[in-house]
DNA sequence: CCCTGATTCGC
DNA sequence: GCGAATCAGG
């Protein structure tokens, strides 16, 4: 008997499920058969997919580079955030982004492109606040000027 | 606090 | 090599 549970088909359905972007929960549900969410995580680290690949949280570590003690990092931090447009072929990423048809529960919606464009697709990240990810979701959901005054007046409820 | 993946640890 | 426990990030 094969006391490994992870057979020639297991680890193939694993390895497209973890392709696919499918979180190591839901593999684990697929694969159901008393394999657990870190009995995944487990034997997709064994494999060495979570690296070289993409993850859905990259842990990018910072060597830590020491500094001059002056420096003037920058004034005017723009945050880490790709714009939706304005920007061809500069932070859009060519890979892990999603299509509006592919884009799951959980996948940030912020757009890349434009809507009408083939090449249209979506962030995929894990959303964090509503419909985007952490990082989107503070652009997104900035209140307009004028405050909250201004979004009842456009509701019709002023 | 919830979720996620990544790593560590014991078997 | 296996999975649970634990760690760390978002």
């Amino acid at each position: 008997m094969t006391a490994s549970p992870w057979t020639d088909d297991r680890i193939d359905r694993l390895k497209t499920l973890w392709r696919e972007g499918r979180t190591a929960e839901a593999i684990s549900l697929d694969l159901g058969s008393g394999i657990s969410r870190n009995a995944v995580l487990g034997k997709v680290h064994r494999l060495g997919l979570s690296a070289g690949g993409h993850g859905a949280t990259p842990v990018i570590k910072t060597p830590v580079s020491k500094r001059s003690t002056r420096s003037a990092p920058k004034p005017t931090a723009e945050p880490p955030c790709p714009a939706p447009v304005e920007h061809p072929g500069f932070d859009v990423p060519a890979e892990g982004l999603t299509t509006i048809l592919s884009v799951r529960r959980l996948e940030c919606r912020w757009p890349y492109g434009e809507p009408e464009d083939h090449d249209f697709r979506l962030c995929g990240r894990r959303v964090e606040r509503g419909a985007f990810c952490g990082a989107h979701a503070g652009i997104g959901y900035r209140p307009p000027p004028g405050g909250p005054q201004a979004l009842m007046a456009l509701a019709g409820l002023a």
